[in-house]
DNA sequence: GACCAGCCTTGACCTGCATCAAGGACGGAG
DNA sequence: CTCCGTCCTTGATGCAGGTCAAGGCTGGTC
């Protein structure tokens, strides 16, 4: 679905996504060749194999990236929230799915249009980079959860990926005191990224409550009392990459 | 250990590497600034936390980068072989430890002067922008691999990977045919690369051998018969990137 | 050419998470 | 308000892979 544009000065992510370097001149061929698309909670935004004829940024909403196996194993490899970027320069085809999980709102733009602008203007392939070099990043750091961590300490991991990521999108300090979390994801959903069950997630989540270090007044809130003690249960929380 | 500079038209990662698309102009500032650089078998490249002086590609012998929990759990994220290009331009620190697991040879840079050129060739910036994004989708495959597969999955898996590695460095068709390959890697350090233990991961080796799917001369040294019923064994092998 | 240290393999047993199976809670539709 | 579908939780049980423990191999050294 189309909506109307917004000016980039006016966009709430216009300081975060892959324009956030672009100057007067980019933004204007940005301006120019982009337009906002609205996935509804579930859509597909593409599927593994299919061609990236656009690029876009998440402006609003939360999807996911993943893979689903022959027998219906899936894993998620990654979560896209606003300011996020979605397609790959240089490539035409996605080797994951993507999907909305809720509704979201896409600044798209289609991709040989982008590529155009990447390699005319360096401000924006630089930023393009550092989100790539970001990301990848993230990825490696998640390698190690996904590889190593115990059910628990994935899901405290989790937990405060969301308060980091909160905390940076509103610009503001991780304090130690309480915060409230909204789960963008369901249960099925998280254990897709954490390499679990639903079940055994559901399990850690009620064994984090019986021990007071969250407290979940419905499925999708959750409210952590205490950001350092969550902190204590990850060995190795470096305050790693915001994921 | 300093090593005796080698021109750069006769450097062996010449067309694979960061410097790839150089044009003479660039490839004229990256030989003034280069210095080869090699690191013992065992020997640290750099340790997580530690200030990236400088960049480098590694023109001989193998690395692996990884990080290590305080408990001593280990997780390897990604193995560094000839072409690839260790350090991040615009940030100051790694957050894992690379270690030459072989003798290895670095192409080397220092970092201020490396992101200098990286401003000034788009060339330059365009290689490393599809080098890091191939690395992203290497490492959200593996993700796949440490959320997922099975144990024997990941053996196999992993081996395919090299099958297609020394193909892609030599140039070279996938042949099903009997492929020799050489592991460069101690059991220790698969496991820690496939998120196994060393006895799990030593399982999988004798039983793929039992089975017939692969042959062990020596413990560094694999045949693989029949690359394609190897294959098999993956589920959702889509003859991923190459790692 | 014998010794030694560092790998590698194999066996026995255990455990954390998966699987299988029931409900329970909640929110949207009528 | 009540019904129903979806999502979530909890319990019982099983198993893949981890852990603990013992050799075996091999290649480098003197």
């Amino acid at each position: 679905m189309r909506l109307a544009k917004v000016a980039c000065a006016d966009c709430p992510i216009r300081h975060r996504a892959v324009c956030a370097e672009a100057d007067a001149d980019d933004l204007a061929v940005l301006e120019s060749i982009k337009s906002y698309v609205s996935v509804p909670k579930g859509g597909s935004i593409v599927a593994a194999g299919d061609a990236f004829d656009h690029v876009s940024s998440v402006v609003a909403g939360c999807a996911t990236m993943s893979r689903t196996l022959e027998d219906g194993r899936r894993q998620m490899v990654g979560l896209l929230l606003p300011s996020d970027f979605i397609g790959r320069p240089g490539r035409a085809r996605s080797s994951f799915d993507i999907e909305a999980v809720s509704d979201v709102t896409l600044c798209r733009f289609e991709r040989p249009a982008f590529e155009k602008i990447v390699r005319s203007s360096p401000n924006v392939a630089q930023r393009l980079l550092t989100m790539t070099l970001d990301e990848l990043e993230i990825a490696r750091d998640w390698s190690v959860l996904l590889g190593r961590m115990t059910a628990r300490e994935r899901v405290a991991k989790f937990l405060l990926s969301l308060v980091r990521r909160e905390a940076s999108a509103e610009g503001q300090e991780i304090t130690d005191g309480p915060v409230v979390l909204h789960l963008p994801l369901s249960r099925e959903a998280i254990a897709d990224y954490l390499g679990l069950t639903i079940e055994t997630t559901s399990r850690q989540f009620s064994a984090l409550r019986r021990e007071g270090l969250i407290e979940t007044p419905s499925a999708r809130q959750v409210v952590v009392p205490d950001v350092a003690q969550l902190t204590l249960e990850v060995l190795d929380d470096d305050g790693g990459p915001i994921a």
